[in-house]
DNA sequence: GCACGTATGAAACATTTGTTTTAAACATTT
DNA sequence: AAATGTTTAAAACAAATGTTTCATACGTGC
């Protein structure tokens, strides 16, 4: 499958190779000659195919957030809203939870997904593919949650919910986004098998109790 | 004063430039001659002061992180365990609120501060100066972080109190991390200036509400 | 089978990179 | 003031980098 021929293939390796560098190294650590050599294709591919290094490496961005965007629907992360309004309370609690799970399995695995590592790197060095994350991650995962969110404290207001959703997402990036100090404080070279769904149902109840405390806040500071 | 003469402040020139272009740019982004025009020095200075590229890199983190540790000092965030056992219930969620908007200020600014920029980038690309961050800056906020949660929580066991302060830090870090995306999300070229101190009030609330929680639903399990 | 647009391979090119060299300027001591 | 060790300056160096060139192989239409 590597070694297979014709001009799709080459273009495909190519971009495979390259987003594993990218992600591995980042855009100035990865060198032309590294990803021709990964992909085992000419130097000179790279250009023919794609233009230039940076064109090439946003040609990979915007490949693997559109795969993350079909692996969302594919999840059914993203639902029509009319869907959500049908569940019971304990019914969201649960679905809180499995999306949780889902955006952890997605963010540290097992193993780490190349997206995740490329989405860090463009918070670091934004690129004209920001936009695209955005869209195609960020934006959906962030909408669902505030459905969620603002269906389990329907007294609060829109405002408070993003707060509440970007506190999850903080919770859960925060697993991705400081690895290696946490890997190093542990002794470890790699996370548990289980500690995705571990975390993930820890930061659901803690979540539960954020939002039900503002819940109160708010509807009595609504109330006076 | 930027253009000082002397050996002592060739180095500290050196040394500001580099930290300010690491931070912006990363390692492999900046180049010894960026660095040079930046400080006003010769190309070769750098290598007469501190031997190659990669050193330099290590003695900006090294002297950023010694500043970071002094700040924390002088705020006193780390404090004597013993201290906070005469606090009451409400002194101890002031100083949580007062810790966090600390953390945040560090994190977010205004302006940004290089040093955690700097970490950011360390948790891209670990180096060997990885320990010194975890050494000076992290451990020492989550360690004085977590006893103030184990004696608002005093049911509940060290994990779950590590669990609920990674927590805390997340929401925090969320601001820092993803900075570029909040941005494009919200149409701005920066934070707002008062994002920390509102930020840090939200965070406060809503990690008490989860570490209710957490500690209710760890006293039915500790009880049955 | 042959021509023609496409894709690949090997080499070369022009810059840029971190680093080194060498000499001059400076400061400090004798 | 001479000598000596330290710091700065300018130039050069070798290696690496993104990119281009050009010849060759490949596939697909007539």
């Amino acid at each position: 499958m590597s070694t297979q021929r014709g001009p799709e293939a080459t273009r495909e390796r190519l971009l495979q190779a390259a987003a594993n560098l990218f992600a591995e190294r980042g855009f100035h650590g990865t060198t032309a000659r590294d990803i021709a050599g990964r992909g085992a294709v000419n130097l000179a591919a790279g250009h023919y195919h794609f233009g230039s290094k940076k064109d090439l490496y946003l040609e990979v961005l915007r490949a693997e957030f559109s795969k993350v965007r079909r692996e969302l629907s594919r999840r059914r992360v993203i639902r029509p809203p009319a869907e959500l309004d049908r569940l019971s309370r304990p019914q969201l609690m649960k679905l809180l939870l499995t999306r949780t799970e889902v955006m952890m399995a997605m963010l540290i695995g097992p193993p780490p997904s190349l997206h995740s590592t490329l989405m860090q790197r463009e918070m670091c060095d934004p690129s004209e593919a920001l936009p695209v994350i955005v869209a195609e991650f960020i934006q959906p995962m962030m909408e669902e949650l505030e459905q969620i969110l603002q269906r389990l404290a329907p007294g609060i207001g829109a405002e408070v919910v993003e707060s509440c959703a970007f506190s999850m997402v903080g919770q859960a990036l925060f697993y991705r986004f400081t690895m290696p100090a946490w890997l190093h404080i542990k002794r470890r070279t790699s996370y548990p098998r289980d500690l995705a769904r571990t975390v993930a149902a820890h930061i659901t109840e803690f979540s539960l109790g954020g939002l039900e405390r503002l819940a109160h806040q708010h509807g009595r500071q609504g109330a006076k």
